[in-house]
DNA sequence: CACGATTTGTCCGTATGTATC
DNA sequence: GGATACATACGGACAAATCGT
């Protein structure tokens, strides 16, 4: 499973290992992961390095984590399709929780759409 | 400084303020921050939290840290414009380190850029 | 409705390793 | 060698939200 001699950080090998098992349908979209207490315990490493491994997936729009609930995983519908005339420009902004698409359109107005479920377009 | 009674995570608050120290000049490219330790005394909070701040600094590409030295404010330079043509499209990738905007081309070929420093435009 | 169990969110403290000066 | 500083990992504590009994 993990390699603790490996000089790969722990909560890296076990969000790579997380990302195949949903890439690879294991995990569907809408299953709940295991508990953080969980998979602290089958996978043998403390609460810590599980939160890091989950917030790196969630980062990713790879899950959702609901207080109380749990950690699931995300149903990535149609990329949203956002097309941009002449004079719009569009920016990707890493501040605040997600990252997001800014489009400034000419007339000065903005819109920001989820970085993760954005496809960019001219025309 | 910061508000322990409010509900905003104090990590939150330390970020928005150090973003703004960083905006205003009050903390310019190439500046070294205070150490962790002196952070976590001024602001008198933990270590652990001085470093969730800068982890998310670090990647809005605000900062740099090196190991043994300290944390830098980044000299960003100007953002790299990226044209969109006919048949073209853009899209944000999360996955691995740094937030990248993966470019495809209408031929086929694609060209990746991070995140932090592009501006994409039609034309 | 109330209560407790479960689960995630936040925060703190500490230890060890490693790189730099 | 020694001091400083960041990286990783562990543990515990409490709050907040949810759900079933």
């Amino acid at each position: 499973m993990l390699d603790r001699r490996s000089h790969v950080p722990l909560h890296v090998q076990l969000a790579d290992l997380l990302r195949k098992r949903i890439s690879s349908g294991d995990l569907a979209p809408g299953d709940r992961l295991p508990s953080e207490s969980d998979l602290s315990q089958t996978y043998d490493v403390s609460r810590p390095t599980i939160r890091k491994t989950l917030a790196a997936l969630r980062f990713e729009g790879l899950i959702e984590s609901e207080l109380g609930t749990g950690h699931f995983v995300r149903d990535r519908g149609e990329p949203k399709m956002v097309r941009l005339r002449r004079g719009d420009e569009a920016s990707v902004s890493l501040a605040g929780g997600m990252p997001q698409v800014v489009v400034s359109r000419k007339d000065g107005t903005t819109e920001t759409f989820p970085a993760d479920q954005v496809v960019i377009r001219p025309a």
